[in-house]
DNA sequence: CTGTTAGCGCGTTCAG
DNA sequence: CTGAACGCGCTAACAG
């Protein structure tokens, strides 16, 4: 420990003694308790100052049983969409006096789990939660015993809690209406569909070929992306692009897959959306400033995470209705990587190989 | 609260009725207290799975003055270069049990100062803090009172604390000596020169052009986006590239800037490098997805972040010595974004304005 | 309005 | 090796 000159934390025993009040009265200022005198009050208020005091927030919730703070998990914190997510509840609670405990498992169930013991150990009060797997048993256990309210953000699981969903399904389908006006069937789609928005993004994928009596070609879905990162994206766009028939479009759904992806056809010099119609998600900067501006699905995750935080207040407050869901829209935004299929449209050559592609990390 | 069927967390009470022994002896296996024979540890070790007990976080803080837990502050959340430190923080953390109270202060030292208290509440163990602005008299005051050990991050505050800081110097200058011999002689600074990092660059840059015997002009240097974000970074490049005799490349520091200025860019029309050499820093996936690829400052702030984790448990195992202070280096990565300067190179002609652009959320 | 007091759950004595 | 008792700092309940 560096060598510090500060005596250790001021007690509200001490307070009390300075201010020549009870510890009761102390209390009692400290947790904005009316039914006090004011000049009391300006009393302890000064003492308090004076030492510099700070209650001690693992006796107070020893003894209340409410640690005034809130337990967040994402899977990753280098995904945009969590970030912004984290913003929102992060603001509501805020104005409701409650910290934020963020925590990410770096796509790790174990880590997962180890956070959920954590929370459980320090009594956050309630859970925001993102799972890395929703078909995960552990997890759900674990969850199950909590025993405190959680929301679900954008995950099916069994579980008494509330829930925000995004509708992922309208949006895509407008993706797949536009891009099959303009003449693709040979559309690749790149992403990891494990959980919810990949699964309804998925379905609304096929559907909408079925739909338009497009074959669906199950060479065309790379939808393992789970747990895998950019470096999926990647190898998986490059392999579609330069094995047999290539797609006339690719989208490439999830933030860290958009780049991945963004990256293969880069290093194929490939034109958007001369040769390739290229369209992202989740990454709206990212679509926003690569060269050119990329059509992608966006969402607003920051309202996500106040409605979260919003429920999970709602709880708090004594709220014993069954469990809620609130779901949330999202947006196809157009830019300019899509186009026509060329009528005389071939497959890219094989330009360059791509290097070995590791995460960012 | 939704309708829970779960009793209350099991205490160490109940664990040792469970077991038939003494909570004393609850406690030393939950310790992992040596000492203990096989047939009684392994009968609490049953009993706790069967409470699925979890030790009362509180109560043992309370009790021993030792929360397993680090908070670490930062300014933005949004900013990769965080984002990455963080990650290596909690790497080492993990490794040693500890949890990390992450927070970000959204630039806003009021919000800095609330954390800080919330800490000091929480009895976290210690603290990695990058601050926002480290003038801050508030800010320096709050850290002076945390009695805990602190890591300051790449940031000059009078406080009795290890640091970590990067080397930005070098890269700046190799950076500037690459563009002046290219030929570039006005070169536009985009960045905020409030803290260390962009203090170091900003003097970097300046002497560099008088070693080289280019005037200085001020107006080329845009160096007051503390605390404005991406905006500023756009309406200054802007400003730039539309007013007066325009610079022939641009250096814009910091991923928000970085960010900012590419979007003005863009909106201008111009193409990078034949019109405008462009450099941008601490945003790796944008330099290297950016059509075309950007040269950029960049470092590895997953190790500062392990490092600054490492001085802290160094601390923790009891080490007195005085204040140490690390230095990490940054490289300057070399894209194709810069180039020569063009012989008859003219200021670009205005070919449409940029839309009021607001930050990104 | 204010003072007094009894635990919250745990780790750490100190006796056995 | 094990059990019993104390108190960490605080709040709530009750007395005055």
């Amino acid at each position: 420990m560096t060598s510090n000159p500060i005596r250790p934390r001021a007690t509200i025993r001490e307070v009390a003694a300075a201010a020549g009040v009870s510890m009761g009265t102390v209390s009692r200022v400290a947790g904005g308790s009316t039914r006090i005198s004011e000049v009391t009050r300006a009393r302890v208020l000064a003492a308090m100052k004076d030492l510099s005091y700070q209650p001690n927030a693992a006796a107070r919730a020893m003894r209340t049983n409410i640690s005034k703070t809130v337990g967040m998990l994402v899977p990753d914190l280098g995904c945009p969409v969590f970030v912004r997510m984290i913003a929102g509840v992060k603001e509501v609670l805020a104005q409701n006096g409650y910290m934020l405990f963020t925590f990410s498992s770096e796509s790790e169930v174990s880590q997962e789990i180890t956070f959920l013991q954590a929370a459980r150990q320090r009594q956050l009060d309630g859970l925001i939660v993102s799972v890395v797997d929703e078909t995960s048993a552990e997890t759900a256990r674990e969850l199950q015993m909590m025993g405190v309210p959680i929301v679900v953000v954008d995950r099916e699981i069994k579980l008494d809690a509330d829930r925000v969903f995004v509708e992922h399904t309208q949006a895509m389908e407008a993706l797949m209406a536009q891009l099959i006006a303009m003449g693709h069937e040979r559309i690749g789609f790149v992403t990891a569909a494990l959980n919810r928005p990949g699964r309804l993004r998925v379905a609304a994928y096929r559907n909408a070929l079925q739909r338009a009596g497009i074959t669906v070609d199950p060479d065309l879905m790379r939808t393992d992306g789970a747990g895998r990162g950019a470096a999926y994206g990647t190898s998986e766009t490059y392999d579609l692009l330069t094995n047999g028939a290539a797609p006339t479009a690719l989208i490439a759904a999830g933030s860290d897959f958009f780049f991945g992806a963004l990256k293969a056809v880069r290093a194929l010099d490939l034109s958007i959306p001369d040769q390739l119609s290229f369209v992202g998600a989740d990454d709206t900067e990212l679509a926003e400033i690569a060269g050119p501006p990329i059509t992608a699905i966006e969402r607003d995750m920051r309202e996500v995470g106040r409605m979260a935080a919003k429920l999970l207040l709602d709880r708090f407050a004594g709220n014993a209705l069954p469990p809620r869901t609130i779901i949330q829209s999202s947006q196809l935004v157009l830019r300019k990587s899509i186009g026509k299929v060329q009528p005389t449209r071939r497959a890219p050559a094989i330009k360059k190989h791509v290097e070995q592609t590791t995460p960012a990390e």
